[in-house]
DNA sequence: TATGATTATAAAAACGTTTTTATAAAAGGA
DNA sequence: TCCTTTTATAAAAACGTTTTTATAATCATA
């Protein structure tokens, strides 16, 4: 127990606890000599305040909560560097919990641990969780998820729209054999972003082929296993370019061919989502649809301490990517020997 | 603020907050009859306890706070991904402050926000702040520092035996002309590992050369440039291997490498520390010294709960490194012709 | 000089819990 | 039957703050 409390220097000082305490909080009351007595008394003593007491009283606890499923990966650090900066910034700390326990959730939350929430999508959190939140007027915002309701905010990537121009970009390649490397079906951006691969080969008559969607978890390893058994399984139906989830499939992607020696890209294009921290730096660099994630990190935190601080509604906020286009792919080479390694 | 509480449920039920408190807490006191009941009233009004409260009189917060320069890159995301799944099982959750601001952390330390700190060495919190925390029982584990100190625990990778041991490997390997990347020279890892790199070069009479010893702040770029500028300024003094003071430094020397033409391993060996996620799937698959990272997370959590739960003394934690080789490495070939490239 | 306003400080209430102490009822023993 | 235990619950105190209200002293005004 931090030992020397408000009282403690109240008595040192041969003043009362409430002085002290405007002492401290620069409440423009008292007399200024009275006021830096108090300052030195409190100094003097090495006293801290004790912020379970001041939080109960003020009901404000100046931290911000991230809940998530994960921290790892360049997606996650990137983003929870970028939170955890802006806390810093704007006088908040940030709360990680990592975690998929609902109760552990839910008692944080309501149980007023944070002024504020920021939620990863891929909890799920229930409609019926996000109406008590809404009704304890929970303040929230959520990542990479399309919430309706009208008082959370958001902030999301605009996953179909990226799949969409990666896919279309590839196509102006002259590619037309187009494999997706998708994620997890109850990720927002997965699905996202393959709907969007989906319209644009639709919208070019192109093949739309079952086979053509692999399962890479949005993993690096998730990839290489994928693409692997893909190869293994299909031998002959090797597409011109591989659309994958994000980079770090991308580069899983990479590898396995490369393993079968394919090269990337004169062999097989390659593109990712996000342009995480190395891709530039990966052999080849990648091409890949930027996704700022830093950028998220900080309008979240921005938007959820204003909705804080300034009573604002919560909205919401769609980024845009950017295709940055690197060494991954290139323009298709009709070979005239189609069966090539 | 939460709307509902110890009280509304207390006059709902028709019993005194004591009892309320009683059932929720499940102090076997009460006819269980009374208990169900009350529980079932909370359960019907969605109480959910205020956390403030209830840590104000306990004195516990059930939070572990973690003090960092930096949650960025494979090194931290392992470290942080560890700890916070070792805090969720254990019951704990995990403040992540990234800040360097003194004030922020010792009024956070002090202030009971957390029952204990997980703080990362380059912190560098100097002695006056660690006895102001032992004076007021902080519970501490410190990682990546030698703490002299006897109450406080710590989790360190031997760091020196580390260097040694991979100097020592390269050196069986025939390499005779071998540069050590560094990080900052206030980071403990860094230090250490270019103690034991030192330590075994003399030990085999071998060549201990400043313009050997270049900076790469323990980062892919840092390393990248570092040795980009050794090669346009010592085109001469090509060194026979480099041992990189971690793994991301050994990727981005090895991306340096290449660039100019090199290949890793024939015409250079590289190792690296710490073996990160990436590691092995790095072509070519990095030879570097295992530092078990997730593990030094769960030490520290583990430590640290039982110091607060046990009164368990801080006690002094050091890990071994492993070798692990990998293909970045190879034995030294004598060419004919040594001006190679 | 008496009165009302202002200033500086103190006292008390409150935040939402847990825990200690008190009280009342039931049960047990002689 | 009366007294002592035991059992079940209630009341009150406490945790360390901030904030509201009260008090005393000083100052201005008439």
């Amino acid at each position: 127990m931090s030992k020397v409390t408000i009282k403690d220097v109240a008595r040192e000082a041969g003043v009362s606890i409430s002085t002290v305490s405007n002492a401290l909080n620069n409440v423009d009351v008292l007399n200024p000599e009275t006021k830096s007595h108090v300052l030195n008394v409190a100094k003097r003593l090495n006293y801290v305040p004790n912020l379970n007491g001041k939080q109960l009283k003020t009901g404000k606890t100046k931290m911000l909560g991230f809940f998530t499923t994960s921290v790892s990966g360049p997606y996650f650090y990137t983003l929870v560097e970028s939170m955890a900066r802006e806390c810093d910034r704007l006088g908040y700390g940030l709360n990680v919990f990592v975690t998929r326990d609902k109760g552990v959730i839910m008692s944080n939350i309501l149980g007023r641990r944070v002024d504020g929430v920021i939620i990863y999508e891929e909890l799920r959190i229930d409609n019926e969780d996000v109406i008590m939140m809404m009704k304890e007027k929970i303040k929230a915002v959520f990542l990479d998820r399309f919430l309706e309701n009208e008082t959370m905010g958001s902030v999301i990537f605009d996953s179909f729209v990226a799949g969409y121009e990666a896919t279309k970009y590839l196509i102006s390649l002259g590619h037309k054999k187009i494999a997706y490397i998708s994620g997890v079906d109850t990720m927002f951006d997965s699905v996202q972003r393959k709907e969007g691969y989906l319209a644009a080969l639709r919208e070019h008559q192109l093949l739309v082929d079952d086979d053509y969607v692999l399962q890479g978890y949005f993993e690096e390893e998730g990839a290489y296993n994928a693409i692997k058994s893909f190869l293994h399984m299909h031998p002959d139906k090797l597409p011109d370019a591989f659309l994958a989830g994000n980079d770090l499939s991308a580069i899983g992607c990479i590898r396995a061919l490369k393993s079968h020696g394919f090269d990337v890209p004169s062999d097989i294009s390659v593109v990712g989502f996000d342009d995480i921290d190395i891709a530039q730096y990966f052999t080849p660099p990648l091409t890949t649809v930027r996704n700022q994630i830093a950028r998220q990190g900080v309008l979240a935190i921005d938007h959820l301490v204003r909705m804080i601080q300034k009573k604002e509604q919560g909205k919401k906020q769609k980024l845009a990517g950017e295709l940055i286009v690197r060494g991954s792919s290139q323009v298709k080479i009709q070979r005239n020997d189609p069966g090539q390694e």
